[in-house]
DNA sequence: AGAATACAGGCTGTATACAACTCCGCGTGG
DNA sequence: CCACGCGGAGTTGTATACAGCCTGTATTCT
């Protein structure tokens, strides 16, 4: 180790590698919009921002742009990567797929005892957190997780590791995430709607689990299709405002084709 | 394979550049078996093999980590993925799950004349290639061409950069690969079966892209879905004999797990 | 004799020095 | 006035040196 600490700005150092901190720093600053897309990084103002040097840095590059968030340039080096708004509902009908064959193995080949309990004890912990007629934004909060939760077990549910990858894969991309959109509407006027949005989500949820105990593949597979859809129904509802536009995840990424005059 | 060639220092310098050419010879010895799957590689191990210092190797490793051929240890570093035949099945469903959403995608979305064009004519060449009654080996290895190529444009097709990568990065696995086990039977007494399969395999590539002209979006998903599971027959069909066990594509990753008494 | 501990070897993670390449600006010549 | 060539700065690609960790082994104490 080089003698001297950095002084860098946030103290989350806990001890884990310099590679996972870069890569999860510069991952922060590409979504939070800090390096504007399709300008080059060069590799050594991260070495200055992220307090690491240039091999763990080149590392976290390396593994972002595997992961999609960065386009490698012609001349070398990488770029964040301009998304447009099909770019988001491609990603959500992708994650609806995946997620729709996962559900559809995991109903074919059957799924563990011990899982499936575990499945049903997520499933109703959100039945518990739906029951107030309104909800605070911790339950939103809540909720979030819970779905986290249901969508990693659905995952697990499948029984590969290939399937297991591919999702994980897809929904590391920021506006690709099972609940990328939940927190849009969780205050304001609309909030009734975002809590009525998760009761349907919910009810896709039992039905899901309900299919894939009775061994109905077709079935979870088009419910889980269908569950993806909700995020593009509330991606639709953010769009419409300008606001909502920049309160989507990762929204300094996303090209708005708006002000294109015919 | 050609045995191994150990003094390949500058032999196959094609003026590219250390990490690319350490990326595709450490795929060729992780695929050709020549790395046991589940020992850890050293790295220095690789620098002497490949002739390059440890950076590109660093490089190649991580790249391939991430392609899925390498599993991350415990303790640092990587070893060469093991695989069982159920990641094999899977791989092939996940191949035709994407491959069917990129023919929805393409029927709903329409796809571009130019692009059509291209598409049929590749598929004309397909149905001359396949007049003569009995097909030589030439012919066999022409049809893996043209039907990567008409793989290759339906990626195209879809026209959405998130599934390209995505079928992509499944293709990139030496047993997912679209024409996997076309060569498999190319030879051999099974020769007629063989050019049968591919007759069927043109029928639905035929069928597909009349799907995908009338956008008729399930039907081109379900076309495609059961496209892939042509590879799945094939799959079996070479499982029978521990000969033709050997002769698929990355045989020396693939954990069989017929030792395994009861 | 067995178990715990100290030590050694090798490995990866990290940092940095060096080289080659690319892009941009400027000048010169046609 | 435009095209072509040239130089320099900056950047990435590559190589290597150093530090820490984990593992396996041998030794010593109980």
């Amino acid at each position: 180790m080089a003698g001297h600490e950095v002084a860098a700005s946030d103290a989350d150092d806990t001890g884990q590698s310099q590679t996972l901190r870069a890569q999860l720093r510069l991952r922060e600053l590409i979504v939070g919009g800090a390096l504007p897309p399709g300008v080059r990084i060069p590799e050594l103002a991260l070495v200055e921002r992220l307090g690491v040097s240039r091999t763990p840095v080149r590392a976290a590059l390396l593994r972002l742009a595997e992961e999609g968030l960065l386009a490698p340039l012609a001349g070398g080096g990488f770029a964040p990567r301009e998304f447009g708004e099909n770019d988001i509902h491609d990603a959500i009908e992708l994650r609806g797929t995946l997620e729709g064959l996962a559900a559809r193995l995991a109903a074919e080949r059957g799924v563990g005892t011990l899982l499936m309990a575990q499945w049903r004890d997520c499933v109703a912990r959100i039945d518990d957190l739906l029951t107030p007629s309104t909800l605070s934004e911790t339950a939103f909060s809540a909720y979030a997780n819970l779905n986290a939760r249901f969508h990693q077990l659905l995952t697990e549910a499948a029984g590969s590791g290939l399937v297991r990858r591919q999702i994980e894969r897809v929904v590391s991309l920021p506006f690709a995430s099972p609940n990328a959109f939940v927190m849009l509407r969780a205050t304001g006027p609309g909030s009734q709607q975002a809590r009525d949005s998760l009761v349907v989500a919910q009810q896709q949820h039992r039905a899901v689990i309900e299919a894939i105990t009775q061994r109905e593949g077709a079935r979870a597979e088009g419910l889980m299709r269908e569950h993806a859809r909700i995020a593009d129904t509330n991606l639709r509802a953010a769009l419409v405002s300008p606001q909502g536009r920049q309160q989507l995840p990762g929204a300094k990424l996303i090209r708005h084709a708006g002000a294109i005059a015919a």
